[in-house]
DNA sequence: GACCTGCTGCGGACTG
């Protein structure tokens, strides 16, 4: 059996290999590392697979006699991925004879066939990052590894911008102090740090390192869904159901579609708003989100796969994961916010290699119908988002120690050179990783009176954990998502739905009625976490929000739109037909303001009977606008003592007082030229508040605070309560803490994107300000004002309100 | 006059 049989195989197969596919068997028969950059649907699967069969069969010819055991891991970042690829690598097995066992180890491996590895490992375990931390924690884990010669990290682009790299990092270099020979190979999508990405799963060592590009080009194709009079599409508003007629008909003359939406409630609301107009689509269209239960998923996808539905309409939850040939179209409802992500979607169509991927763009108010044209154009340059890094995680760090203090116990010198060459911890000093040590041991300085944080012990040098309880409770505690608890939605006879939050049922009464997954529900009661539900007759229900993460636009799409609208001033609208679209709008913007040129920056002072507001339009998505807005108003408020309410959105931001602002006297203090910005920042924006709610996520990863039980979740007050009370003893006793710094740390870098906010004041002060008095509100300016008015029961406001009424109070006494 | 925001991912095994 050698690399002919195999070439034979794939001519079998009718199939000739891709040129960088042959190149990484190649490099990876000839020991390298590297980073394989493919497109979803060029064969990268077996680019990688063949470079691990291609080596076994040159170690062990006489595969049949021998068992060597684990020869190779392959992490994917969700488990569904995992069945496909083993049933890609086993069938090629089974083809081709060659006896080469293959199998899962994730959360969905029953007891029974991890008692089966245990005595046996297979020559491939395909796994996740989680699984192979538990492995970790297994006792006398070493010996699992000693025959492993590679690791393929697929999907890599998907973990390196999250804590989960990190643990992907640490594991590597546990299994690269094992065995220095190791080889170590990720996969991953187009990104635009590629070559770090290579760096960061490689980690700093000597062993040669590759990096392979398949120079197949994915042609993606875009068209807009246009309102037939702009005049009548509303200036905001995030749902876009105002075009689902036009929706429709691509839904009938498509064989398979994909409806991306961008948030769970959107996807409700589409879903059963589709039905209302269309019931002939009942059964030939499925929901898919991550709060629905798994088993509705699973069937969604299966019948995606196999072609038996007409359309999908989902979140992210199908960013990833099998290949549904099946699907011809994708639609992409409201805006993508990066084009990485929206290129990933695209994708999810015209699967076979070099077919066209067409997607089409539902804008959901007027302005955002430009980012179909930014979105082109970011295609045709080529542009990028990068995946940042995490660095210095101490709470992964830590998680990581207890981890193997559970199995066979550590030598901390060896930890320490090992994870000094991993990209997150390569800066991290002796006596930082003391302190660690110290963590784990005694709680460090504020918690050692407390023994539930001794949970590791030293024996001759060793630390370990000998306390069965501490070993269970950190097995079950493992990994780095920390997710929101929420109530079980159930059917009376136990069938489960899936979950909403909380703070959304407790607005409702028993008998009243709910829209979710798909169905009208009647509450028949709530208790220990569950809501018991029956089917309703009834037509209307309210639909659930949940709280999840908000995703700013990217800097690099808007950048592209702020190009798009320099295209439009400079009349080079023929490619787009978006900027045609816009006229009316952008005419109506430059005759009540001024439509900017990318070398201009747009300032607004208009009066309404709500007061005065200042607008002010960086085009640099919603966080980093909180950052900016909280400075500047902290600066006008140093030349008059005034108190503003503060909105935001992912084109600009909104200053808005009941008093007159003095904005020409303000503009002459140069708002825009910050010498510190950190320190700006510290002094205008609630960081502390900020941190306290990161450091919920800090003190679940660290292992302070025990999520529960698995289907004994903890109330989410709970947790927050006692993460707050952590972060408020280390805010106390323990400034030095490394997990609170981190906490305030990860507030800057990720909450106000502070790199991205340099960036901005930079450009803001190359460009010339314009500034300009409305009489009403611009279309710039109405979407953010709608934006407030929306939020208006916030913590925030109720305190506004509560001066005016005093104010009020005085002026009647 | 325009309004129904806020994603995803994972998950015990030791001892008798």
């Amino acid at each position: 059996m050698t690399e002919k049989n195999i070439l034979a195989w794939f001519k079998k197969q009718k199939w000739k290999p891709h040129v960088f596919q042959m190149e990484t068997w190649k490099a990876m028969l000839a020991g390298y590392s590297g980073l394989i950059n493919a497109p979803t649907g060029s064969g990268k699967t077996y680019s990688a697979w063949f470079g691990i069969l291609l080596e076994y069969l040159q170690k062990y010819p006489d595969q049949k006699k021998t068992k060597p055991g684990l020869q190779a891991i392959w992490i994917t970042p969700i488990r569904a991925l995992a069945k496909e690829i083993e049933y890609s690598t086993s069938r090629s097995c089974t083809d081709l004879g060659i006896s080469f066992s293959v199998a899962i180890r994730s959360g969905d491996t029953t007891a029974g066939q991890k008692a089966k590895q245990k005595k046996q490992m297979p020559e491939l375990l395909i796994t996740t990052p989680e699984s192979l931390h538990l492995l970790l924690a297994q006792k006398g884990y070493p010996d699992i590894f000693k025959n492993l010669s590679t690791v393929v990290v697929d999907e890599w682009h998907e973990l390196i911008g999250s804590k989960r790299g990190v643990q992907m990092e640490l594991a590597l270099s546990r299994l690269k102090g094992l065995n220095p020979d190791l080889k170590i190979w990720g996969i991953s999508a187009t990104i635009g740090n590629l070559e770090e990405a290579k760096d960061v799963l490689l980690g700093k060592y000597e062993s040669p390192t590759k990096m392979i590009r398949a120079k197949i080009v994915k042609n993606v194709q875009i068209e807009t869904i246009f309102p037939d009079v702009i005049e009548n599409f509303p200036w905001s508003g995030f749902i876009g159901t105002q075009l689902l007629p036009k929706v429709i008909p691509i839904i009938h003359k498509s064989q398979s579609v994909l409806i991306f939406t961008n948030t769970r409630s959107q996807a409700e609301i589409w879903y059963q708003q589709l039905l209302e107009t269309e019931p002939d689509l009942a059964g030939l269209i499925a929901l898919h989100h991550g709060s629905l239960d798994q088993n509705t998923r699973t069937w969604v996808e299966d019948n995606l796969h196999d072609g038996k539905l007409k359309a999908v309409i989902c979140t992210s939850s199908l960013d990833l994961g099998v290949d549904f040939s099946a699907v011809d179209t994708v639609i992409q409802v409201g805006s993508p916010k990066g084009v990485a992500r929206f290129m990933q979607r695209a994708g999810r169509s015209g699967h076979s290699p070099g077919a066209l991927s067409k997607i089409y763009f539902v804008p959901t108010n007027s302005l955002e119908i430009i980012e179909g044209a930014a979105m082109r154009e970011a295609i045709k340059q080529n542009v990028i988002e990068s995946r940042v890094p995490f660095i210095r995680s101490f709470d992964v760090l830590v998680q990581y120690l207890v981890t193997l203090a559970v199995s066979d116990g550590f030598e901390p010198d060896v930890i320490y050179k090992e994870i000094i060459r991993t990209h997150c911890f390569a800066t991290v000093t002796k006596d930082e990783f003391l302190w660690c040590l110290q963590f784990i041991t005694n709680g460090g300085n504020s918690l050692q009176a407390y023994d539930e944080f001794y949970k590791v012990e030293i024996e001759d040098g060793i630390y370990k954990v000998l306390s069965r309880g501490v070993a269970m409770r950190h097995r079950l505690s493992m990994g780095t998502i920390v997710g929101d608890s929420a109530l079980q939605v159930k059917f009376l006879s136990g069938k489960r739905l899936g979950s909403i939050e909380e703070s959304f049922i407790s607005k409702l009464n028993i008998g009243d009625v709910f829209w979710f997954s798909g169905k009208n529900l009647e509450i028949i009661k709530v208790h220990h976490m569950e809501v018991v539900v029956k089917k309703s007759t009834l037509k209307n229900g309210k639909i659930p929000s949940w709280q999840g993460g908000r995703m700013p636009l990217s800097s690099q799409l808007s950048a592209m739109i702020r190009y798009k609208i320099d295209n439009y001033l400079a009349n080079k609208v023929n490619d787009d037909p978006e900027l045609n679209k816009l006229k009316g709008l952008f005419e109506l913007q430059a005759k009540r303001s001024h439509l900017p040129t990318s070398k201009e920056f747009l300032i607004e002072y208009v009066q309404t009977k709500e007061g005065y507001h200042v607008f002010m339009y960086p085009f640099e998505g919603r966080f980093v606008h909180e950052g900016m807005a909280a400075i500047v108003a902290r600066k006008i408020s140093e030349i008059q003592p005034i108190t503003f309410s503060i909105a935001m959105n992912d084109y600009g931001f909104e200053l808005l007082s009941d008093q007159e602002i003095n904005i020409e006297e303000a503009l002459s203090l140069d708002l825009f030229n910050i010498k510190n910005l950190e320190a700006e920042i510290q002094m205008s924006v609630n960081a502390t508040e900020m941190s306290k709610r990161r450091f919920r996520e800090i003190a679940s990863i660290a292992g302070l605070v025990f999520q529960g039980y698995p289907n004994k979740a903890m109330k989410t007050r709970h947790l927050q309560a006692n993460s707050q009370l952590f972060f408020s003893v280390f805010e106390k006793y323990d400034a030095e803490n490394l997990l609170l710094k981190q906490a305030y740390d990860e507030v800057l870098d990720f909450q106000l994107e502070i790199e991205r906010m340099r960036m901005a004041y930079d450009r803001i002060n190359q460009q010339s300000i314009i500034l300009k008095r409305p009489i009403k509100p611009t279309p710039f300016a109405f979407p953010i004002m709608v934006d407030r008015t929306r939020s208006s029961y916030t913590n925030e406001n109720i305190q506004d309100r509560l001066l005016k009424m005093k104010a009020q109070f005085e002026k009647d006494s």
